[in-house]
DNA sequence: AGCTTATTTACCCGTTTGGGTTATGCTTTA
DNA sequence: TAAAGCATAACCCAAACGGGTAAATAAGCT
């Protein structure tokens, strides 16, 4: 018989955190070393040498993949899972990219998910069903996803204006001054573009515009204020 | 004899405004058409077409810069002077290329500035003398300026290290977290780059920083949050 | 005539930023 | 030894931002 599977669980939302943990105490061959949202207490948790985590995606102030790309960087090389509330195909890519041995939905059946996380601890890939379909979608290059280049086409042509000012350091309030519309507006566009982006602030928003422009147009200088 | 000259005044001071355009009116020869700190009124103000612009450099929301862009690409050719507190060989650089016919300053004494405003608008191209020590340094290539590259010379290992991550599109907290320091001295990192780069929000520093880099390394891609 | 999308505006709320200031160790240089 | 620079940390405050929600108008498609 084999040992039992240590799992430290990381997510922000203190609920899902002890509802997984429950859950998978509650079931035979499962060891939860801990459970938290803190990477200070995750680090201490990580010295039990843990056979596997399984984390949430999305996390304030640093969301799951930066987590575990951190985590690489130090030499923590567990196996991780995500488990997450993001059906997002873009979401399970960087997943992917970023090594993860599963991805889970929150959504999911909790026995499923159990059966899951025993199938990645047993050393197999697992991707939530619902998310196969879009991992095929992607492969099948139905959108060759990936460059982002092409996320920028889902953007409004007025979008693309406002994020063109935002990369130019504007804030919210000149980009409203300079295009005449509210202020309030511009904050509703800027939305839209992170939303469509997948994003979560202005500045990977801007970053991810200005890689893509390619330094093509270096006219302007940024300028103070 | 010729006509007046006919200025508008644009600084989002109150007191600067009215100081200069009371200085201005009790002067002979000009003819304050209005003295401003709002877009929209500057516009209404241009109508009159005045002869030249005075315009502050560091304004909120816009700085003087961009907004000369702005009414630049309108279609609005007047002249301007900038008058500004700021003797950084930056933001002279900056004005100058941005086509300004002076660049004054608010500590020269007040007939100083009306006479340098009276040779502008002769046609003369004034700098205050302060700066041209500044300007003769710049163009003797004591520091090439011009290009940014060069700026990020001045930054610390530590602040590159900040800005790295900053132009990732963390936040303050998750670099703290990162670089295990606290939020405050992240604060306080960003500042000493943003001071040292001449600039006003992290954005234009992370536009900046990826634009110098070169998109030559393109591996992780932005991660949602 | 309905339906969808794009654009616009507004309000509320909590978090993040930017700026000012102060201060303590540590290293390097004058 | 003194001065200067760096990294660290803390506190305060006002402004900006991100997210949720709602809604009005216009244009286009079915």
């Amino acid at each position: 018989m084999t040992d039992k599977i240590k799992v430290v669980l990381v997510d922000d939302q203190c609920l899902c955190r002890q509802g997984l943990s429950e859950l998978l105490s509650n079931c035979y061959g499962f060891d939860v070393l801990g459970a938290t949202g803190s990477i200070d207490e995750l680090r201490t948790l990580l010295d039990q040498k843990p056979d596997l985590l399984i984390v949430d995606l999305r996390m304030k102030p640093l969301d799951g993949i930066s987590l575990l790309e951190q985590l690489r960087s130090e030499g923590y090389l567990t196996p991780a899972v995500m488990l997450t509330m993001s059906d997002s195909e873009i979401d399970l890519g960087n997943a992917i990219r970023a090594g993860v041995r599963g991805y889970l939905l929150k959504d999911m059946a909790p026995d499923e998910v159990v059966d899951a996380i025993r199938r990645v601890a047993a050393g197999e890939l697992v991707v939530a069903p619902t998310m196969t379909v879009k991992m095929i979608e992607m492969l099948r290059g139905d959108q060759p996803e990936q460059g982002p280049k092409d996320s920028f086409k889902l953007l409004t042509e007025r979008e693309r204006e406002i994020l063109q000012l935002l990369s130019r350091g504007e804030s919210n309030k000149a980009i409203a001054l300079t295009l005449h519309i509210s202020y309030d507006t511009v904050k509703q566009h800027v939305r839209h573009i992170l939303n469509k982006l997948n994003l979560s602030s202005r500045v990977k928003a801007a970053v991810l515009f200005t890689k893509e422009q390619g330094m093509s147009n270096n006219e302007e200088p940024l300028t103070r204020n």
